[in-house]
DNA sequence: TACGTATATTGATGAGCGTCGATCTGGAGT
DNA sequence: ACTCCAGATCGACGCTCATCAATATACGTA
Protein backbone atom coordinates (compact mmCIF):
# COMPACT_ATOMS: atom_id res chain seq x y z
CA UNK A 1 0.00 0.00 0.00
CA UNK A 2 3.05 2.29 0.35
CA UNK A 3 4.85 3.78 -2.59
CA UNK A 4 8.59 4.09 -3.13
CA UNK A 5 9.37 7.69 -3.85
CA UNK A 6 13.07 7.01 -3.66
CA UNK A 7 14.41 4.53 -6.17
CA UNK A 8 11.99 5.62 -8.87
CA UNK A 9 12.41 3.19 -11.76
CA UNK A 10 13.90 5.74 -14.17
CA UNK A 11 11.35 5.18 -16.96
CA UNK A 12 13.59 4.06 -19.74
CA UNK A 13 11.51 4.66 -22.87
CA UNK A 14 12.24 1.92 -25.41
CA UNK A 15 12.71 4.29 -28.35
CA UNK A 16 13.98 7.85 -28.43
CA UNK A 17 10.64 9.63 -28.77
CA UNK A 18 8.04 9.58 -26.01
CA UNK A 19 4.88 7.65 -26.85
CA UNK A 20 2.87 10.86 -27.30
CA UNK A 21 2.65 14.46 -26.22
CA UNK A 22 1.08 14.92 -22.80
CA UNK A 23 -2.70 15.07 -22.70
CA UNK A 24 -4.28 18.49 -22.41
CA UNK A 25 -6.33 18.27 -19.19
CA UNK A 26 -4.84 16.21 -16.39
CA UNK A 27 -8.21 15.58 -14.75
CA UNK A 28 -11.27 17.11 -16.27
CA UNK A 29 -14.75 17.94 -15.02
CA UNK A 30 -15.43 14.93 -12.89
CA UNK A 31 -18.75 16.35 -11.75
CA UNK A 32 -19.97 16.99 -15.24
CA UNK A 33 -18.83 13.52 -16.26
CA UNK A 34 -20.77 12.02 -13.38
CA UNK A 35 -23.92 13.96 -14.20
CA UNK A 36 -23.79 13.06 -17.87
CA UNK A 37 -22.92 9.45 -17.12
CA UNK A 38 -25.98 9.25 -14.88
CA UNK A 39 -28.14 10.50 -17.73
CA UNK A 40 -26.52 8.19 -20.26
CA UNK A 41 -26.88 5.24 -17.93
CA UNK A 42 -30.60 5.86 -17.58
CA UNK A 43 -30.86 5.90 -21.36
CA UNK A 44 -28.71 2.79 -21.63
CA UNK A 45 -31.60 0.35 -21.82
CA UNK A 46 -33.67 -0.24 -24.96
CA UNK A 47 -36.95 -0.13 -23.06
CA UNK A 48 -36.13 3.19 -21.45
CA UNK A 49 -34.85 4.52 -24.76
CA UNK A 50 -38.20 3.67 -26.34
CA UNK A 51 -40.13 5.09 -23.40
CA UNK A 52 -38.35 8.41 -23.74
CA UNK A 53 -38.82 8.28 -27.49
CA UNK A 54 -42.56 7.77 -27.19
CA UNK A 55 -42.85 10.57 -24.65
CA UNK A 56 -40.81 12.90 -26.87
CA UNK A 57 -42.86 12.22 -29.97
CA UNK A 58 -46.04 12.66 -28.04
CA UNK A 59 -45.68 16.30 -27.18
CA UNK A 60 -48.16 16.23 -24.28
CA UNK A 61 -48.30 13.95 -21.30
CA UNK A 62 -48.86 10.24 -21.70
CA UNK A 63 -50.75 7.99 -19.33
CA UNK A 64 -48.99 4.88 -18.00
CA UNK A 65 -51.88 2.73 -19.15
CA UNK A 66 -50.95 3.69 -22.72
CA UNK A 67 -47.29 2.90 -22.19
CA UNK A 68 -47.55 -0.54 -20.63
CA UNK A 69 -49.15 -2.33 -23.61
CA UNK A 70 -46.41 -1.02 -25.93
CA UNK A 71 -43.96 -3.44 -24.38
CA UNK A 72 -43.94 -7.14 -23.77
CA UNK A 73 -43.27 -6.56 -20.10
CA UNK A 74 -45.19 -6.73 -16.87
CA UNK A 75 -46.68 -3.54 -15.50
CA UNK A 76 -44.32 -3.47 -12.50
CA UNK A 77 -41.32 -3.66 -14.81
CA UNK A 78 -42.51 -0.72 -16.89
CA UNK A 79 -43.20 1.15 -13.67
CA UNK A 80 -39.65 0.38 -12.57
CA UNK A 81 -38.16 1.78 -15.78
CA UNK A 82 -40.24 4.92 -15.43
CA UNK A 83 -38.91 5.30 -11.91
CA UNK A 84 -35.32 5.04 -13.14
CA UNK A 85 -36.01 7.74 -15.71
CA UNK A 86 -37.72 9.86 -13.06
CA UNK A 87 -34.80 9.57 -10.66
CA UNK A 88 -32.42 10.56 -13.45
CA UNK A 89 -34.56 13.66 -13.97
CA UNK A 90 -35.25 12.69 -17.57
CA UNK A 91 -39.00 12.44 -17.16
CA UNK A 92 -41.50 13.90 -14.78
CA UNK A 93 -44.93 12.69 -13.82
CA UNK A 94 -48.17 14.11 -12.62
CA UNK A 95 -50.91 12.11 -10.99
CA UNK A 96 -54.52 12.81 -11.77
CA UNK A 97 -57.03 10.60 -10.03
CA UNK A 98 -56.16 7.02 -10.72
CA UNK A 99 -53.89 7.82 -13.60
CA UNK A 100 -50.29 8.99 -13.90
CA UNK A 101 -49.16 11.12 -16.81
CA UNK A 102 -45.50 11.16 -17.79
CA UNK A 103 -43.61 13.73 -19.82
CA UNK A 104 -40.01 14.42 -20.85
CA UNK A 105 -37.88 17.02 -19.11
CA UNK A 106 -36.00 18.46 -22.09
CA UNK A 107 -33.40 20.25 -19.99
CA UNK A 108 -32.25 16.92 -18.59
CA UNK A 109 -30.96 15.93 -22.02
CA UNK A 110 -29.49 19.32 -22.83
CA UNK A 111 -26.09 18.87 -21.22
CA UNK A 112 -25.41 15.58 -22.99
CA UNK A 113 -26.74 17.00 -26.22
CA UNK A 114 -24.36 19.93 -26.05
CA UNK A 115 -21.45 17.72 -25.09
CA UNK A 116 -22.08 15.59 -28.16
CA UNK A 117 -21.36 18.82 -30.04
CA UNK B 1 -50.00 -17.98 -21.17
CA UNK B 2 -53.33 -17.91 -23.02
CA UNK B 3 -55.54 -14.86 -23.21
CA UNK B 4 -59.31 -14.67 -22.85
CA UNK B 5 -60.69 -12.96 -25.89
CA UNK B 6 -64.21 -13.86 -24.91
CA UNK B 7 -65.31 -12.50 -21.57
CA UNK B 8 -63.14 -9.42 -21.85
CA UNK B 9 -63.52 -7.55 -18.55
CA UNK B 10 -65.41 -4.60 -20.09
CA UNK B 11 -62.92 -1.93 -18.98
CA UNK B 12 -65.20 0.31 -17.03
CA UNK B 13 -63.39 3.63 -17.05
CA UNK B 14 -63.99 5.44 -13.75
CA UNK B 15 -64.88 8.76 -15.37
CA UNK B 16 -66.45 9.49 -18.72
CA UNK B 17 -63.31 10.50 -20.62
CA UNK B 18 -60.54 8.02 -21.40
CA UNK B 19 -57.26 8.70 -19.61
CA UNK B 20 -55.62 10.08 -22.77
CA UNK B 21 -55.66 9.90 -26.53
CA UNK B 22 -53.88 6.87 -27.93
CA UNK B 23 -50.13 7.13 -28.37
CA UNK B 24 -48.84 7.83 -31.87
CA UNK B 25 -46.59 4.86 -32.66
CA UNK B 26 -47.64 1.50 -31.26
CA UNK B 27 -44.09 0.12 -31.26
CA UNK B 28 -41.31 2.23 -32.62
CA UNK B 29 -37.87 1.49 -34.03
CA UNK B 30 -36.77 -1.21 -31.70
CA UNK B 31 -33.51 -1.65 -33.58
CA UNK B 32 -32.61 1.99 -33.39
CA UNK B 33 -33.49 2.03 -29.72
CA UNK B 34 -31.24 -0.95 -29.13
CA UNK B 35 -28.34 0.58 -31.03
CA UNK B 36 -28.64 3.89 -29.23
CA UNK B 37 -29.12 2.22 -25.86
CA UNK B 38 -25.90 0.27 -26.45
CA UNK B 39 -24.06 3.53 -27.10
CA UNK B 40 -25.63 5.26 -24.12
CA UNK B 41 -24.85 2.32 -21.87
CA UNK B 42 -21.19 2.47 -22.83
CA UNK B 43 -21.19 6.16 -21.94
CA UNK B 44 -23.05 5.46 -18.71
CA UNK B 45 -20.00 5.34 -16.49
CA UNK B 46 -18.11 8.42 -15.29
CA UNK B 47 -14.72 6.92 -16.10
CA UNK B 48 -15.72 6.08 -19.65
CA UNK B 49 -17.34 9.48 -20.03
CA UNK B 50 -14.05 11.11 -19.04
CA UNK B 51 -12.06 8.79 -21.28
CA UNK B 52 -14.15 9.76 -24.28
CA UNK B 53 -13.94 13.39 -23.25
CA UNK B 54 -10.15 13.33 -23.11
CA UNK B 55 -9.94 11.58 -26.46
CA UNK B 56 -12.31 14.09 -28.02
CA UNK B 57 -10.45 17.11 -26.72
CA UNK B 58 -7.18 15.65 -27.86
CA UNK B 59 -7.77 15.66 -31.59
CA UNK B 60 -5.13 13.03 -32.41
CA UNK B 61 -4.57 9.63 -30.94
CA UNK B 62 -3.73 9.19 -27.29
CA UNK B 63 -1.47 6.55 -25.83
CA UNK B 64 -2.85 4.36 -23.03
CA UNK B 65 0.14 5.22 -20.85
CA UNK B 66 -1.14 8.81 -20.83
CA UNK B 67 -4.66 7.76 -19.96
CA UNK B 68 -3.98 5.45 -17.04
CA UNK B 69 -2.44 8.04 -14.67
CA UNK B 70 -5.44 10.35 -15.18
CA UNK B 71 -7.54 8.05 -13.05
CA UNK B 72 -7.17 6.56 -9.64
CA UNK B 73 -7.63 3.09 -11.06
CA UNK B 74 -5.49 0.11 -11.87
CA UNK B 75 -4.22 -0.32 -15.41
CA UNK B 76 -6.39 -3.42 -16.02
CA UNK B 77 -9.48 -1.47 -15.06
CA UNK B 78 -8.71 1.34 -17.48
CA UNK B 79 -7.98 -1.26 -20.13
CA UNK B 80 -11.36 -2.82 -19.41
CA UNK B 81 -13.19 0.48 -19.86
CA UNK B 82 -11.38 1.07 -23.12
CA UNK B 83 -12.50 -2.34 -24.27
CA UNK B 84 -16.13 -1.56 -23.46
CA UNK B 85 -15.85 1.63 -25.50
CA UNK B 86 -14.15 -0.26 -28.30
CA UNK B 87 -16.87 -2.92 -28.41
CA UNK B 88 -19.51 -0.20 -28.53
CA UNK B 89 -17.70 1.24 -31.53
CA UNK B 90 -17.17 4.54 -29.75
CA UNK B 91 -13.39 4.43 -29.87
CA UNK B 92 -10.85 2.69 -32.03
CA UNK B 93 -7.25 1.80 -31.33
CA UNK B 94 -4.07 1.30 -33.23
CA UNK B 95 -1.01 -0.47 -31.90
CA UNK B 96 2.44 0.84 -32.66
CA UNK B 97 5.28 -1.11 -31.16
CA UNK B 98 4.69 -1.38 -27.45
CA UNK B 99 2.10 1.34 -27.33
CA UNK B 100 -1.58 1.52 -28.12
CA UNK B 101 -3.15 4.73 -29.37
CA UNK B 102 -6.87 5.33 -28.92
CA UNK B 103 -9.13 7.74 -30.78
CA UNK B 104 -12.83 8.56 -30.94
CA UNK B 105 -15.06 7.30 -33.73
CA UNK B 106 -17.27 10.36 -34.25
CA UNK B 107 -19.87 8.52 -36.32
CA UNK B 108 -20.62 6.27 -33.37
CA UNK B 109 -22.05 9.22 -31.47
CA UNK B 110 -23.87 10.70 -34.46
CA UNK B 111 -27.10 8.74 -34.17
CA UNK B 112 -27.60 9.59 -30.51
CA UNK B 113 -26.63 13.17 -31.17
CA UNK B 114 -29.25 13.49 -33.90
CA UNK B 115 -31.88 11.76 -31.79
CA UNK B 116 -31.28 14.27 -29.01
CA UNK B 117 -32.27 16.82 -31.68
C1' DT C 1 -69.08 0.64 3.39
C1' DA C 2 -67.29 -2.35 0.11
C1' DC C 3 -65.43 -3.29 -4.50
C1' DG C 4 -62.83 -2.55 -8.71
C1' DT C 5 -59.09 -0.33 -11.03
C1' DA C 6 -54.37 2.15 -12.10
C1' DT C 7 -49.86 2.52 -10.35
C1' DA C 8 -46.27 1.84 -7.09
C1' DT C 9 -43.62 -1.02 -4.02
C1' DT C 10 -41.60 -5.30 -2.25
C1' DG C 11 -38.88 -9.51 -2.32
C1' DA C 12 -36.69 -12.89 -4.85
C1' DT C 13 -33.79 -14.58 -8.61
C1' DG C 14 -30.51 -14.79 -12.08
C1' DA C 15 -27.52 -12.09 -15.01
C1' DG C 16 -24.23 -8.41 -15.58
C1' DC C 17 -20.88 -4.84 -14.05
C1' DG C 18 -16.65 -2.48 -11.92
C1' DT C 19 -12.72 -3.44 -9.65
C1' DC C 20 -8.52 -5.68 -8.36
C1' DG C 21 -4.21 -8.75 -8.32
C1' DA C 22 -2.11 -12.07 -11.05
C1' DT C 23 -0.88 -13.60 -15.29
C1' DC C 24 -0.27 -13.57 -20.32
C1' DT C 25 1.43 -11.50 -24.87
C1' DG C 26 4.55 -9.69 -27.67
C1' DG C 27 7.72 -5.90 -29.09
C1' DA C 28 12.39 -3.56 -27.79
C1' DG C 29 16.85 -3.31 -25.67
C1' DT C 30 20.96 -5.60 -23.97
C1' DA D 1 18.87 -15.77 -25.24
C1' DC D 2 17.17 -13.14 -21.58
C1' DT D 3 15.07 -9.18 -19.49
C1' DC D 4 12.12 -5.15 -19.30
C1' DC D 5 8.06 -2.93 -20.38
C1' DA D 6 3.03 -1.57 -22.26
C1' DG D 7 -1.02 -3.34 -22.62
C1' DA D 8 -4.60 -7.10 -22.63
C1' DT D 9 -6.77 -10.94 -20.48
C1' DC D 10 -8.26 -13.94 -16.59
C1' DG D 11 -10.56 -15.22 -12.24
C1' DA D 12 -12.67 -13.78 -8.30
C1' DC D 13 -15.12 -10.53 -5.37
C1' DG D 14 -19.14 -7.76 -4.08
C1' DC D 15 -22.56 -4.93 -5.90
C1' DT D 16 -26.15 -3.47 -9.07
C1' DC D 17 -29.65 -4.41 -12.53
C1' DA D 18 -33.90 -6.24 -15.11
C1' DT D 19 -37.49 -8.98 -14.41
C1' DC D 20 -41.50 -11.19 -12.34
C1' DA D 21 -45.43 -12.51 -9.05
C1' DA D 22 -47.45 -10.90 -5.09
C1' DT D 23 -48.88 -7.25 -2.45
C1' DA D 24 -49.77 -2.45 -1.19
C1' DT D 25 -51.68 2.18 -2.02
C1' DA D 26 -55.00 5.26 -3.23
C1' DC D 27 -58.70 6.90 -5.93
C1' DG D 28 -63.70 6.20 -8.02
C1' DT D 29 -67.94 4.05 -8.15
C1' DA D 30 -71.98 1.87 -6.33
Amino acid sequence: MSVDLELAPKRKRPAGEPCCEPVAHPDIEREQAERMARTAKALGDPIRMQLVDVLRRHAGKVCVCELVPLFDLSQPTVSHHLKVLREAGIVGCERKGLWAYYYVNPEALEEVRRWLK
